[in-house]
DNA sequence: AGCGAGATGAGCT
DNA sequence: GCTCATCTCGCTG
């Protein structure tokens, strides 16, 4: 029921199947007073190293920002953007090989009150409940989620073997149709922004962006 | 229910 | 200076 996923999960050398494959685990960060605060992965999407014009190690460039991604697989990469998010990533495949899954979505399993809180959900009495307050909106973005999760640059570089965050496997989250779309937000990626390397659970109301699929698989 | 703008900072694609 | 793997609010009709 809770098996935590094998780190042979993580090393192999097909990102797009680990993206495909994360679809359905159950990511779980507890509180530091060891609450589970978790939630299913609906979104993802592959960043396939050096070669990649979307990903930041393109072209071979390791700076100190992305220097986890060169990592082993099996290790977290945290990073920074737009001066107010962050945005969580698993990092695939063997060492010196900067392969890394985003985590673009989620829906909420456990500690949902702790999420409401976190993302200011739980307004003042008498203030006026807007649609961007729904639960919908709780975790249904790569920046939404790391809030949600209290994900920040503190994990950064941490293994998913350790106890600050891990993925589980779900039997009840077996079965799931898969679409297969765009990435998002990388259109100066030139020919690689239209490759296939976004992966959603079709029809999951949490996923962030409703965007044409490819192709649909299962 | 869809668009435009502003927020905000780190790394320069 | 400008660009970002983003989100929210406020305006529209």
């Amino acid at each position: 029921m809770n098996a935590k996923l094998d780190q042979n999960f993580y090393l192999r050398t097909d990102t797009v199947a680990i993206a495909r494959d994360l679809l359905g685990k159950l990511l779980v960060v507890p509180t530091e007073t060891g609450e589970r605060v978790s939630g299913m992965i609906v979104e993802t999407e592959a960043y396939l190293g050096e070669t990649d014009r979307a990903a930041h190690s393109f072209g071979g460039r390791r700076t100190a920002r992305n220097e986890v991604t060169y990592w082993e697989g099996g290790h977290v990469y945290v990073f920074f953007i737009y001066g107010m998010y962050y945005q969580l990533n698993v990092v695939c495949g063997e060492a010196d090989s900067p392969h890394v899954v985003l985590i673009r979505a989620v829906e909420p399993v456990e500690g949902i009150e702790i999420m409401r809180e976190r993302r200011g959900f739980l307004s003042e009495p008498g203030a006026i409940a807007t649609w961007s307050r729904r639960d919908q909106n709780l975790t249904s973005g790569p920046g939404k989620l790391c809030i949600a999760l209290d994900i920040d640059r503190s994990i950064n570089g941490e293994e998913l073997s350790g106890n600050r965050i891990w993925l589980e496997d779900r039997k009840q989250f077996l079965d799931i149709e898969i679409s297969v779309g765009k990435r998002i937000g990388i259109d100066y990626a030139g020919d690689d922004a239209a490759r296939p390397l976004r992966f959603w659970v079709r029809d999951n109301p949490f996923v962030s962006k409703p965007r044409l699929e490819i192709s649909t698989e299962n």
